[in-house]
DNA sequence: TGCTAATATTTAATATGTTAAGTTTTATAA
DNA sequence: TTATAAAACTTAACATATTAAATATTAGCA
């Protein structure tokens, strides 16, 4: 049951993205202390992170994979490169595109922080169980198809 | 299958945090351009739906049943109230409290824009069907629980 | 009663989200 | 080939997110 004293949930609780905001919003007040210690804000963390398991891509690429749109991602990545963590250069064949690289410090810090957020997260998949978490993620993944009508 | 031509997903899609922030996007696509038309941004309108299903309540109720912060809350409501859709009125009864109240200007708009919002609801329920939405709604509720390890 | 801790909200500072407009480079078609 | 549209980023402007600190008020207790 809910742990909030008086506090109920109105019929929102029927609304998709609110659920949605919430439980991620539950799983993030784990994660987000442990990337906070080393400096890090959420989503600078998810460009390291795709970077590290896609390897170098364009701004496009990394923009889509880790959910974040081109202005955001210009701003994340203009920091991350002036901390050394990515490098950023034109790509040759296609002077609009802009490929980024993590750097070996950027790999040194993925790898340092990788396993204190996989700590928290086998602990969510053996709290809920592996069966329901993916489930969950496949219908997850069946409405981010959803491009609206 | 994915519409994103030559973009593939990488492990980060096992990742639940992202998933659901994907999912959530997809949605917010089909539901934003109906409130900005209107005037408001998603966080605006969910002030304005939580005040609408519960009735007035105090800011930090609000807040939870939002899922917004309290300072975000405090610059959100600044504007709703300036615009004259919600009065903001201090508790009698314990000084600490802001209670919040759809004006009636609130409680027309809000049923101007709500239609409007069921409709793409309505359509995304058709699409995936109420049973596979319940479930996700089941399970997103479960892990909203989690409260750390 | 008076002191201190706890609550509820607000303010501040920095980072990101969102939409629109601007830049540079590439693709296309007349 | 060249004018024009499209593509990939970036910049700008405003709104929200996040954390910390400040304010004001109430609660608890010696």
């Amino acid at each position: 049951m809910n742990k909030e004293v008086n506090k109920t949930y109105p019929d929102t609780s029927k609304s998709l993205p609110i659920a949605m905001l919430r439980a991620r919003e539950a799983m993030m007040l784990s994660f987000r202390p442990v990337l906070a210690k080393h400096g890090f804000t959420e989503q600078q963390w998810r460009v390291l992170r795709v970077l590290g398991e896609k390897g170098d891509s364009d701004a496009g690429q990394v923009a889509f994979d880790a959910c974040i749109l081109a202005p955001s991602l210009s701003r994340i990545i203009g920091k991350l490169e002036k901390d050394q963590y990515i490098s950023r250069f034109v790509d040759a064949k296609d002077g609009r595109r802009v490929n980024l690289s993590l750097t070996s410090a950027g790999k040194e810090i993925l790898n340092k922080i990788a396993p204190d957020v996989e700590l928290i997260y086998n602990a969510i998949q053996k709290r809920y169980g592996e069966e329901k978490l993916s489930t969950l993620i496949d219908i997850l993944g069946e409405v981010s198809e959803w491009r609206g009508r």
